[in-house]
DNA sequence: AGCACGCCGACT
DNA sequence: GTCGGCGTGCTC
């Protein structure tokens, strides 16, 4: 920059308001082309009226793409206090750059468009008299016959205080009156401002449990730094059950002294209620929590106390990371290796990353916590970027559970057709008689479960997806992707055989398989199915707690972060399920998911048993799971990584391309290979493109996907890619209409 | 959001 | 004829 002697600044004026919500253009007077940056607050002429008006500069450029003569000049610079806005504006900048989006995507994310909810009022009665005076008037009334308000009054009386809701509905009395004994002196109307609280039992504060000497060491550990003013990220990797909770409270507790807010990032709120429970019970009032099945309300409610330094401990899923705080010091992201920390949506960032860099940006350190962690995290903890803590003791006198593995195989060679193998059909029984819990567990990703017709092979698929449709026992068949549902009507839709039938396991099998070999036990079914309700997932893992089933039998959603004292037995009965995806996270994916299932046995006084039943008992992902070796089962992967140059020993950027149009997603796809490999023609070292076309799930909800798989050692080189290709899939005419999706890093496969 | 412009009813 | 109602639409 610099040849050209005029400046313009994107800005955006007012983010709370949709029709506000874009772009506007400003020139930069030379004076203060030092001081306006990205993220900078200015003052600038806006409207008819010029009236002055404060925006965030998001980005500097020479040109402008607006008439000259409308554009107007930025009059200063915003140098007051440090505003969180900036802040959050620098770390849209930063989605924007690496994840690839528009500007205005990545403000969306980070500042969500304030939905200036009127605070919920919450009105208090009082009585403006003397108690007797008042007495008088209730017997004046009563006199009178003047029922309603004699009653209403009495009410009164003897709680002195009430709500204006109670005295409408409790005491029947009507709202209008309330106003007119206002009006006449007799009562007092207070309103408060009632912020809407999602947590509303209040909970008892509890004291902390006393840290064993690992725990002690890394507390202390952090202390010291953090009192020198030292800022990094540390990974705490810890076994199940090794109380890397009990840790981040106290870390908390340290940054909460020192005046400063923290963030804490778990990966599905509603998965995770005892966690909550937890620093609840520490902190208090002082807590908010970001959730994403809260209302609008309960939202904004919940940012302004956060912005008004009401709450110092922020608690949500991956968006809470851009929680309004003016003082954060401290971001603390549990089980960090989960997927859903990388959004699944445009800019598809990852929580880890850029928590990191928010961090940097306002002097926090960050906590990442995992009993597996991924790859990227403990590769970065061994090569010195991230500072390695270990917890390898559990809490209490738990031991680890005695784990097995069953070679289905073997099964199915002893005539064994049972989802259940001997072993585990052995020790449920065992287990049921000792009056334990059991937790079944079934990896139902990759939708088994499918129909297809014997007679010509057709597989039953949804009409909207790319995907087979599952069988439900009430005889439906739908897709899980877009909800379609169908009547399963016993005849192939092809070659009109009735010989069609479903395959596979399901969770509703699995359960009748249950019901019908072990008729006794009381079973709890939770999936997708089961918990749709808004509070059905706290409920039956309560009901769970509480005895009132024998075994729970789930999908994924049952393994995370619960202890139940009495769970003894916790049976996988397909760890191949995921292992065989085409995905080079799968084998990733499925250690995490067995340590996870196999830490839910065992966590009381009582020994645990886990069952992994499989077909590839060799694989190093089970074996080390079967181990509890997060040491041997990271060599492998790592070895794996390096070898076929995957992330994070290299890098990838995914480009997904949408459209209703079949032909226009492939026209478009083959174009963009093409720019690609133009613009690096000659190249020593070339951006590999691997396996360009239809994307594995080709089609979702009638949108036709294609994929394209950059691959690279530098990381910087792709992202200049991207840069270069940008402008050119926004002018370029033929991609107008088509969604072009940038994935950095990806986590999930397309 | 704010503010100007604009096109219809009751006033000096 | 003018003052002012708030309906509509634009803001670099």
């Amino acid at each position: 920059m610099g040849d050209s002697n005029i400046r313009y600044a994107d800005i955006i004026i007012d983010i709370s308001h949709e029709a506000l919500d874009k772009v506007f253009q400003y020139r930069v007077p030379l004076s203060l082309w030092e001081e306006v940056q990205p993220g900078s607050r200015v003052f600038v002429p806006f409207g008819r009226g010029n009236r002055e008006t404060e925006g965030y500069v998001i980005a500097i450029r020479q040109e402008a793409d607006y008439e000259e003569s409308k554009i107007k000049e930025i009059l200063r610079v915003n140098t007051e206090g440090i505003s969180v806005e900036s802040e959050l504006i620098q770390v849209a900048s930063f989605l924007k750059e690496k994840y690839g989006s528009t500007m205005i995507q990545a403000l969306r994310t980070v500042l969500p468009v304030k939905t200036k909810m009127k605070p919920k009022e919450e009105v208090f009665i009082t009585l403006s008299m003397e108690k007797d005076t008042a007495q008088q008037l209730l017997c004046e009334w009563e006199r009178k016959h003047f029922t309603a308000r004699a009653r209403f009054l009495s009410t009164l009386l003897k709680k002195e205080r009430m709500r204006k809701e109670e005295a409408v509905k409790a005491c029947n009395f009507p709202l209008k009156e309330l106003r007119k004994l206002s009006e006449q002196g007799i009562i007092k109307l207070e309103s408060r401002i009632k912020y809407r609280n999602p947590f509303p039992e209040l909970v008892t504060r509890k004291q902390g449990w006393p840290l064993n000497d690992e725990q002690r060491a890394i507390v202390d550990n952090f202390k010291e730094e953090y009192r020198k003013g030292e800022r990094r990220t540390y990974l705490l990797y810890g076994i199940t059950g090794s109380g890397k909770t009990e840790v981040y409270l106290s870390l908390i507790k340290e940054v909460l002294a020192a005046g400063r807010q923290v963030i804490v990032l778990i990966p599905e709120i509603s998965l995770t209620y005892q966690t909550v429970r937890r620093f609840y019970e520490r902190f208090g009032e002082r807590i908010a929590v970001i959730n994403s099945r809260m209302s609008k309300g309960e939202k904004s409610d919940a940012c302004e106390r956060i912005r008004a330094g009401e709450a110092d401990v922020i608690i949500g899923a991956r968006s809470a990371l851009f929680a309004p705080t003016e003082r954060l010091g401290l971001i603390v992201i549990d089980e960090e290796h989960d997927g859903a920390y990388k959004s699944d949506t445009s800019p598809k960032y990852h929580a880890r990353e850029t928590a990191i860099y928010r961090a940097k940006l306002c002097g926090a350190s960050v906590v990442l916590g995992s009993a597996t962690p991924s790859v990227e995290a403990y590769a970065h903890a061994l090569n010195g970027e991230y500072q390695l803590w270990t917890l390898k003791k559990r809490a209490g006198n738990a031991i680890l559970p005695n784990t097995q593995i069953v070679d289905l195989r073997e099964e199915f060679k002893k005539g064994n057709r049972s989802i259940f193998s001997e072993e585990l059909h052995k020790k449920i029984t065992e287990c049921l008689e000792r009056k334990e819990q059991i937790m079944l567990f079934l990896n139902r990703r990759g939708f088994a479960g499918f129909v297809s017709c014997r007679a010509c092979g057709q597989v039953i698929k949804c009409p909207h997806c790319d995907v087979t449709l599952t069988y439900h026992r009430n005889g439906k068949l739908r897709c899980h992707y877009c909800g379609h549902e169908e009547v399963f009507t016993k005849q192939c839709p092809i070659c009109k055989s009735p010989h069609v039938a479903a395959f596979g396991l399901g969770t509703e099998k699995v359960e009748a398989a249950l019901h019908q070999e072990f008729p006794a036990a009381r079973v709890l079914r939770m999936d997708m199915d089961t918990t749709k309700r808004k509070h059905a997932h706290e409920e039956m893992l309560a009901a769970f707690a509480a005895g009132r089933a024998d075994i729970l039998l789930g999908t994924q959603m049952i393994v995370k972060g619960h202890d139940y004292a009495n769970v003894t037995l916790v049976g996988i009965l397909a760890a191949d399920l995921s292992l065989h995806e085409q995905d080079f996270r799968s084998g990733e994916k499925t250690f995490q998911l067995l340590c996870q299932a196999a830490g839910r046995a065992g966590r009381g006084e009582k020994a645990g048993n886990v069952i992994i039943q499989t077909y590839s008992p060799e694989h190093y992902a089970i074996v080390a799971a079967a181990r509890h070796s997060y040491e041997n089962f990271f060599k492998e992967e790592y070895t794996y990584r390096k070898l076929m140059a995957y992330p994070p020993c290299a890098h990838m950027l995914v480009i997904l391309i949408q459209s209703g149009d079949e032909s226009q997603s492939i026209i478009a796809m083959l174009r963009i290979e093409k720019i690609i490999e133009q613009s690096q023609s000659g190249e020593m070292d070339p951006i590999q493109i691997l396996n360009p076309g239809q994307a594995s799930l080709s089609k979702l909800k009638d949108v036709y996907r294609q994929v394209l798989y950059l691959k690279h050692k530098e990381e910087e080189r792709l992202l200049d890619l991207k840069r270069r290709l940008e402008p050119v899939l926004e002018k370029h005419p033929m991609f107008a209409g088509i969604s072009i999706q940038f994935d950095f890093d990806p986590l999930s496969h397309y």
